[in-house]
DNA sequence: GGGTTGACACCTAGGTGGTAAGCT
DNA sequence: AGCTTACCACCTAGGTGTCAACCC
C-alpha cells in the first residue's frame, strides 16, 4: 500500500556489475564477483509492504530490522573494507495523512550536510572472515541531531532513504596513481528503504516492530505466531 | 599474607627489553620503545595482598579485576597484534586450609596441554588506535573445559598462574626469512598472579571481589566506601 | 573431605514503544 | 496541528556469588 519506489528485487543474490547493467565490468577481480544477500528478507518485505519507518533520536536509535548480508565471491585471503551510507531516494518531505493512512508528500526536504559513512567494526578484514558469517550492521545507529558527536547517521526525519552498503577491496601495496573506482562496488536493496521518523505515523508499522523485536517484547498483547 | 610470588613492580611503566636485563636489545624499534602500563594497579595490589583467585567454569568466567593495559611508545602508523596468554607459575597443585587461612602445595599438577592465545578482538590495529585509549581484554574468559570449543582460557583448577601480554609489530612485507623474534615484546606483571578455582576459597577475596565488582553489587551489605 | 557443577536471585547495561509535555 | 523530546516501565542479554547437590 502506498509504496513509492521501485518494484522488489526478486534476486536471491546480487552483484555490483549487474547492478550497472554493464555485462562486462571493469571492476578489479577482488570485487567483480562479489555477491550480496540481505538477511531477513521476508521480514523486510513485511515492512516495506506498509512502508517502512525507523525512529531517529538525539541520542541515536537503531535500526529494526537490522541490515544483515550474507557475502560470496570474495577473495579469501584478500582484504575488505565494509560500510553503509544512506542516500536521501528524493528531494522531498513527508507527512503522513491519518484519515487516509497513507504518505503525502509535504514539500521539500531539508537541505542536509553529506551523508557520513558507517564502517562496520570488524574492518578491514580478510574476505574468508566476511564470508564465514552473516555480516552484521546491529550497531549502526540513526539520528536526527546534526551535530551528533558519537558517530551516529544523521538522517532528517519525514524524508525517504535507501540504505546503500558497499564492499572495498584494500590492495596490499597501493598504487600511487589508485584505481579506487576498480577496487569497490556498492549494493542497495529496494526494501530496506525506509522513512526517517521521530514517532512511529502507521500503527501497523508500530504492531510489526512490537511483534517482531525481541526488545519490544513488553508491548506485545498477542502471540508472535498470530503474525 | 602468605604470597609466594616475587614482590611487586613498583614501575609505573614497563618495557620489554629492562624485563630481559639487556640494556641494548636487539629488538625492532617498532617494539623496542614500547611501555605498557597496568590499569587499576591498586585494586590488583590489593587482591595480591590477599592471594588472588580467579573463577573458572565449565562455560567460561571472565577474570575480576580484568586485564586492562595503557600503553605508549608505538609506531603510531605501525600495524601490531595484542594478545595475552597464561603461563603456570609452577608445576604444583594448592590446597586452601581453612584452619589457617592458607594456601599449601598439595602435589604435582596435571599435565596440561600448551596454553592458548587470546588475541585482542581489535587487532590487528594500527599503534595510534593502541596507544589512544586503554587496551582492554574484559571479554577474555577461563575454563576449566579441557574439550573447550569457544576459544576460552583453558586452565587447571588449583593451579597458580601468571598472565602476560604480548605485543607483535606486523611488517609490512614480511620476509621469507623472518627475524619474528625481533618484532615482539612481552610484558608480566607480577601482581596479576593468580590461583585458578572452581569456588573461592579465601573468604576475604570473595568479599573484595563482592565489593569492587559492580555485577556482585546484588551482595553487599556495607557500602563500597567502607573498604 | 575436597572439589565441581548447575540452578538461581540479583545485579549491570542497554534496546523497546508509550506517554505526556514541549516546541514551532 | 504537526512534530519532537524526555522520561518511563518493561524487556533482552549476560555477568555476579550463593547454595545445594553431586562426584571421587
Amino acid at each position: 500500500m502506498h509504496r513509492h519506489h521501485l518494484s522488489q528485487s526478486g534476486e536471491l543474490s546480487r552483484s555490483c556489475c549487474a547492478e550497472q547493467g554493464s555485462p562486462a565490468c571493469s571492476k578489479a577481480p577482488q570485487v567483480s564477483r562479489v555477491r550480496v544477500q540481505l538477511e531477513m528478507q521476508a521480514l523486510w518485505q513485511q515492512f516495506d509492504q506498509l512502508g517502512t519507518e525507523m525512529i531517529v533520536t538525539k541520542a541515536g536509535r537503531r535500526m529494526f530490522p537490522a541490515f544483515q548480508v550474507r557475502i560470496s565471491g570474495m577473495d579469501p585471503s584478500a582484504e575488505y573494507v565494509l560500510l553503509m551510507d544512506f542516500t536521501p531516494v528524493d528531494d522531498k518531505r513527508y507527512r503522513y495523512a491519518f484519515h487516509s493512512s497513507s504518505w503525502l508528500v509535504a514539500g521539500r526536504a531539508d537541505i542536509s550536510a553529506p551523508g557520513r559513512m558507517h564502517f562496520h567494526p570488524d574492518s578491514p578484514g580478510r574476505g574468508a572472515q566476511w564470508m564465514k558469517q552473516t555480516v552484521s550492521f546491529d550497531a549502526l545507529k540513526l539520528t536526527n541531531n546534526l551535530l551528533d558527536d558519537n558517530g551516529h547517521m544523521i538522517l532528517n526525519s519525514m524524508q525517504r532513504y535507501q540504505p546503500r552498503f558497499h564492499v572495498i577491496y584494500v590492495e596490499p601495496a597501493p598504487h600511487c596513481h589508485s584505481h579506487a573506482h576498480r577496487n569497490f562496488c556498492s549494493f542497495s536493496f529496494p526494501e530496506t528503504q525506509f522513512i526517517a521518523v521521530t514517532a512511529y505515523q502507521n500503527h501497523r508499522i508500530t504492531q510489526l516492530k512490537i511483534a517482531s523485536n525481541p526488545f519490544a517484547k513488553g508491548f506485545r498483547t498477542t502471540d508472535p505466531q498470530d503474525w
